[in-house]
DNA sequence: GAAATCTGCACCAAAATCGAACCAATGATC
DNA sequence: GATCATTGGTTCGATTTTGGTGCAGATTTC
């Protein structure tokens, strides 16, 4: 066996979900073992499976499959593009927090809040762009709208994607990353003071943040 | 087993009910010896089912199930009410017809002026419903962008479901059919100029005009 | 024979886990 | 009402696991 066909090996038990997404795959030294192969034998077929969007590497942590496979629920998830997506987003998010402004509790801001702090509090992409999700889902739940909730929930499924993983560092940049907590605080000051436009107007310079990253990342 | 593996484990014990809603959970000291891993690893796993919302920890108490079910697409369509889906629309349309301004050719317009044509010549309730129907999702189209198509889409099978035909015949009357085709027509008017925020408040104002028709015909 | 690939090994840095201790909230018991 | 065992919350340093990297030599491929 050469690194070409445990590419191919493994690309398969992806593909046939014996490695389901979000899986584990083993340790490269477990899998050089049952392959047969060195390490290093091991690492090429992985690095290609990387460059193909299959699966993502973390140091220390372990190496996880990115690729939807056979669930594929609907094109639209794999098929969105970045900057269309920031389109649609810029379409839900800004009257979401107008909604949010006139039917968030005091919970709902807590949430916010608790997610706003654990991003302030620094972390790596990973850790910062869940972090991220999960706040911008904290606004949905606060705006009390089930139809938005689920279309926030479906584009980060899209988000969650494997192309996607890449872009995440590419513009996650710490003067990103510090802008966007800026802006996060802005626009959960303005849904407490109850304050419509100003929080639409806050998520609408966010979004533009995210958008102009997007451009300056894919030049 | 590490963190990543408990969290599925358990996260398949609650939606596969063995853990029911309001349930609590085997205290962190139990769970750590029975997955024989560290406390430290068991609150890891526990920590990411409470972020998902899938439990709730209280201190000195235990730690409880609260997942109620995700929102399916089934549930959403079911249970979202006629003023929810007009905030969702108001959320989504303006927007969109920004988007058209920017991306449509003249052949979307000219659909979209060939349903706004049927309109104004007039038929029967349903007929008109339909007809709007798609003319709203020949703006989508307009706007080339598959994230919001398939909002779009999904907002119209909400419409479409049972609830909602009685609806219709309460908000539809003749004066607001023809206040309708006016508005339409405006809509498309401005995108043809390539006027994006006329097109905007139109649409907003379109939507607005739905809004106060459905308020007042649910008092 | 030259180039490409694989091997085997050592070491690094990041991340996860472990183990233990102590705190604070809860709730049952006396 | 006070006591006390139980439970989650928190911190800390040591250890283990995991991917990242480099390199000299063997093997395969052309």
């Amino acid at each position: 066996m050469n690194a070409r066909d445990i590419t191919l090996d493994l690309r398969r038990q992806i593909s046939t979900g014996f490695y389901a997404r979000d899986a584990r795959l083993p340790p490269e030294r477990s899998l050089s073992e049952e392959y047969g192969v060195a390490r290093g034998t091991i690492r090429e077929a992985l690095k290609t499976l990387e460059d193909s969007g299959h699966v993502e590497r973390r140091a220390g942590s372990g190496t996880y499959v990115t690729y939807g496979g056979a669930v594929s629920e609907g094109s639209v998830i794999e098929t969105t593009r970045p900057l269309e997506l920031v389109d649609a987003r810029f379409a839900i998010e800004p009257h979401m927090v107008r909604l949010a402004v006139l039917h968030a509790t005091e919970l709902d801001l807590q949430k916010a809040e608790s997610h706003l702090r654990a991003m302030e509090k620094g972390t790596d992409l990973r850790g910062f762009a869940d972090m991220d999700e999960h706040f911008h889902l904290s606004l949905a739940d606060a705006a009390h709208n089930p139809m938005i909730k689920w279309m926030m929930e479906k584009s980060h499924e899209v988000r969650s994607h494997a192309q996607w993983a890449r872009m995440r560092t590419l513009t996650l940049t710490p003067a990103i990353i510090s802008k966007y907590n800026r802006q996060h605080r802005e626009i959960v000051n303005a849904i407490r003071s109850r304050d419509a436009e100003g929080a639409a107007n806050a998520m609408r310079e966010h979004l533009d943040t995210a958008r102009r990253s997007l451009v300056e990342a894919t030049i």
